[in-house]
This record gives C-alpha cells, sequence and structure tokens, in this order.
DNA sequence: ATAAACTCTATAACAACTATAGAGTCAATC
DNA sequence: GATTGACTCTATAGTTGTTATAGAGTTTAT
C-alpha cells in the first residue's frame, strides 16, 4: 500500500502522515525500489489510534507516548491514567475560560444596540474603558 | 516613554508591542536620537484596547478592522455588531465541541480502573478500537 | 514517447507570540 | 575616559499541527 491509499483508508492526508513519520509517532515506513513509502495494516491500525487520539486533542507528544506504553504491555498503566487525567483537567479549565469569556462578549454585544454611528457604539467604548483581567 | 515602561505599563511584553507595531495595530513609534521607540499616553490607551481586546479572544485582524473604525467615528457600527456576533458563534461552538470531548474523555478514562498493566488497561484498548469521528 | 497521476524532499505559511544572538545606546561609577 | 550594567535595536528561529508549494523523480496507461 502505498501512503496515497493509506491516505485514503485513515483519512489522514499524505502530508500529515509524512509529518507523523518525521515525528516519530509511525516507524519509517518501508520504501519501494523507486523510494516510495510501502504500508501494511499495521500502519493503518496505528494511524487510526493516532487519529482517535487527535480527536480527542491529545497532543503528539502525549499520543507518542501512549504509543510506548502501547509497545511496553508488561508496564503499568498508571501513566496512561495520570496523563488522562491531567488532560481532562486541561479541557474543563478551557471550558470554563471559554464560559466566562462568552458572559463577557454577550454583555459587550449588548452595549450596542444598533445605533447609527461608531462614535456612539457601546462595544467600543467599552472596549476602551472596561479594565483587562488578563485571561 | 521608552518601550520598557510602556510593557510595565500596559503588562505586554516588549517583543509583544514591537510585534504590534510591525503587524500594523499601533503606528511607527517615534525614535530618539539614539534610535529607541518613544511613547505617549496615546500609545498606552492604544495597547490596553487591544489588550483587552485579545483577553475576548478577538484576533489581531479583527482588532486591527475595530480600530480602524474606532478611528472613522462617522462610520456604521454594524460591521462591529456583525464582527461581535460572529465571533459569539466561535467561541460558542468551540465551548460545545469541548463539552462533547469532555464527556468521551470521561467515558474513556472510567475504562480503566488501575489494574496492573498497560496491556489490561481499558484506555488504551478502546483508543484502539473506538471509531473515529473527526471532532 | 508521452501524458497523467502519483510520489519524493525541502521549504514556507498559518497565529500570536516567545526567545535568542549580536550589536548599539545610555547613565553611572571608578 | 574607560568600563559596567541595564536597556534597546534588528533579524532570525522556535512553538503546534498541520497545509501548501516548488521542483524533481516514478509509475502506469495510452
Amino acid at each position: 500500500m502505498k501512503i496515497g491509499e493509506l491516505s485514503k483508508v485513515t483519512g489522514c492526508s499524505v502530508q500529515t502522515i509524512r509529518h507523523y513519520e518525521k515525528e516519530h509517532l509511525i516507524a519509517s515506513a518501508e520504501r519501494s525500489e523507486g523510494n516510495f513509502r510501502l504500508y501494511d495494516e499495521a500502519a493503518v491500525e496505528q494511524l487510526l489510534f493516532i487519529k482517535h487520539c487527535r480527536s480527542l486533542d491529545l497532543s503528539l507528544p502525549e499520543i507518542r507516548q501512549l504509543l510506548a506504553l502501547n509497545r511496553s504491555p508488561g508496564a503499568q498503566c498508571d501513566d496512561v491514567n495520570r496523563m488522562m487525567d491531567r488532560h481532562i483537567e486541561q479541557v474543563e479549565a478551557r471550558i470554563q475560560e471559554l464560559t466566562r469569556l462568552n458572559e463577557q462578549l454577550r454583555m459587550l454585544r449588548r452595549s450596542c444596540s444598533n445605533r447609527r454611528t461608531v462614535e456612539q457604539c457601546g462595544i467600543l467604548r467599552n472596549l476602551s474603558a472596561t479594565p483587562v483581567s488578563s485571561g
């Protein structure tokens, strides 16, 4: 299987697959006589694993760590759990942050009721006046 | 006021201020004899405006647009409103996405109850098995 | 032989900074 | 007057996870 077919089967773009190889998320592929990368079913499964992790917003280094653990089945899985917990924490923190942000944005948006000119626009006036609390 | 003081007053780093100048978010500063940037109170206010917008996750191009509108007080403020509405939509979409993500992560996390080895770890098994729905 | 479709490597772009190197400026001290 | 330290300058590279491009080579079909 050449890289184009692997791309179709997995839904990862060709460049992304090459990128994952460069980042050592997948092993360097065997090459054909003409220097084309050749893949098998194991590559498909590994790419789908990676894709699933990415859909959960796990970073490439995190995925690399999971793959390493996956290759050493005797290892403790505490590490996996710690990583997941940390990741869940991050996601929840981000949700809270965005929720606060959303409230501020809606409040700001209400301050302009489509008056005619920018001069009277509450949004811009508020953006100028309101103190900054770095979020 | 030199760039270091502006940085302290506004809480923006020196590099960020220079970056904003390069990106035309603030005007090119006057220079001293020794080629140091010199700022006044107007620069402070503009930087704080930018910082406030950034804390609301507005992009630099969006901020550039707001600043342009701010400079032409006769302009209609429909544009400001449209931008805010679009931005609020984006933030809300992202919150929904992360909330779904969080549910999946928690479900996954529950599948490992600290059994001994990675081989028995439900998290890794599920990551391998579960079909991917690109989020 | 040639064209189309594919692949290769290397490099740049995206966003919004942050960090670094190497040089220049300024005020104060010895 | 030389030197030290704190500051500033420009230019460049790094961050993250791709995507896009250029220019070349390979394979398959006509």
